[in-house]
DNA sequence: CGCTTACTTGAACTCACTCAAAATTCGTGG
DNA sequence: CCACGAATTTTGAGTGAGTTCAAGTAAGCG
């Protein structure tokens, strides 16, 4: 066990670039001091570390701070399915606020920063309150509008469509938090987790990355991702 | 245009076996007169009509009395990609109860009869309402499960599995609803339309039929299933 | 009974997989 | 800063599951 670790200082939800949005603006309202006292714990994840594991109740639901993670499940035979990524800004598993046991696992891709809410006071916090209670509301709409997308591109594309699909809407959800310069962004998955995520083997994701580059339609190198023709993208996860 | 049409005897709610379950128990509480106020008109769809185009906001919302229906997209391509199939009891749309354009259409696959509560009275409804707004809450909650369910299905399974996993999840609807005699079903998809739910080809459903047919697992005969080995088809699904 | 729709089956093909080895990159410790 | 080992990516050859296209068969339905 190699020695650990970064003493992370925790950031200060009134310094914290996140505090206007997503569930701390719903917690915060706006006072930092009320969303400082909503908080929990800050912490960091290694890389490969499971943040959550299938058919656990945890106490907490979190917020990602910065780093990359993966919600999955795994088959009988042993193959992983990845059913979404989680980005920095992500608020993670409205789905567990009730208190019912997770039906996926949870793992750090890179090493990760989070945010924990103490689950049952968030939970009686945001369902106490109509206009909260939309707020969950809407993140459960938009995860169903995402799987079924995942549906649409695992059913119907082939290998080049879905790889397209995936790193449109990823670069679509960093653009939208100002975490993407122009069509150029971080992206730190592996073949194998995009495989994973999409069907296929981390050899022929492999290949068809090659293809798309040699297109002139998606370059993927150490860890960034540079989008060259949108428009071309589009068209194949049509 | 053919001549039409039974004219339909609207069920009571008061004599509705439907009325005890889903939306509504919800909106009647028990009290026949109250459900029946809170209802629309009731009425039937031929199959292969649809009922719900993508990009509508429907002023109605549905419970299915009878027949089966599917929710899908259409491709660039013209392909459809089915997302998940309407049974006899099914509360419809709960998605568009906030009156957001629907992002797929709804079809008959067979005929239907279908009972409609108004959109936006029904909204106000189940959302003034805690524990109502509950309801929604874990049909959504739901569909996300089952949306993964299907994720995994088409990202790591091969035909078999996922026909396996498409029938007993049918299987499993159908019986809570007292709609199955022990393993045998009405079952009146066609192999276009399994196809189309499962990233297959209707050719290759037919063989896959075969096979599973052929090693004592499932039988499909004239809009029946009968569910030979229950072992083995959740093997197969893992 | 005839027509349409659905299902079955065959042959050729293709996309993606498997298995394996080579090349590259990354992380770590010296 | 370099060197080493581990992890990841690339590439190749062979295979297989599923597709496409087409023809033939069976099953509903008016």
């Amino acid at each position: 066990m190699p020695s650990i670790l970064v003493a992370t200082i925790p950031t200060l939800c009134a310094e914290c670039p996140l505090r206007h949005t997503s569930i701390c603006r719903v917690l915060g309202q706006g006072d930092a001091a009320k969303l400082e006292a909503a908080r929990g714990r800050q912490f960091s994840l290694r890389a490969k570390r499971l943040l959550l594991r299938e058919g656990d109740t945890p106490n907490e639901v979190f917020r990602v701070l910065s780093g990359w993670g993966a919600r999955f499940r795994v088959l009988a035979n042993g193959s992983r399915q990845i059913l979404s990524f989680d980005l920095p800004g992500d608020f993670l598993t409205p789905e567990l606020l009730c208190g019912e046991p997770a039906r996926f696992s949870k793992m750090a891709l890179t090493s990760m920063t989070l945010c924990a809410f103490p689950r049952e006071r968030t939970a009686n916090e945001v369902f106490g309150d109509p206009e909260k209670a939309n707020f969950i509301e809407r993140l459960l709409v938009r995860r169903i509008r995402d799987s079924e997308d995942r549906i649409m591109m695992l059913g119907r594309l082939p290998a080049a469509g879905r790889i397209a699909g995936l790193v449109l809407d990823i670069h679509r959800r960093l653009s939208r938090r100002g975490m993407a310069a122009g069509s150029e962004f971080e992206f730190p998955l592996r073949h194998e987790d995009l495989a994973d995520a999409l069907g296929l083997t981390p050899a022929h994701v492999s290949r068809t990355l090659a293809a798309l580059r040699q297109n002139k339609l998606l370059e993927i190198h150490s860890a960034r991702a540079v989008i060259l023709d949108r428009e071309g993208l589009q068209k194949l996860a049509s």
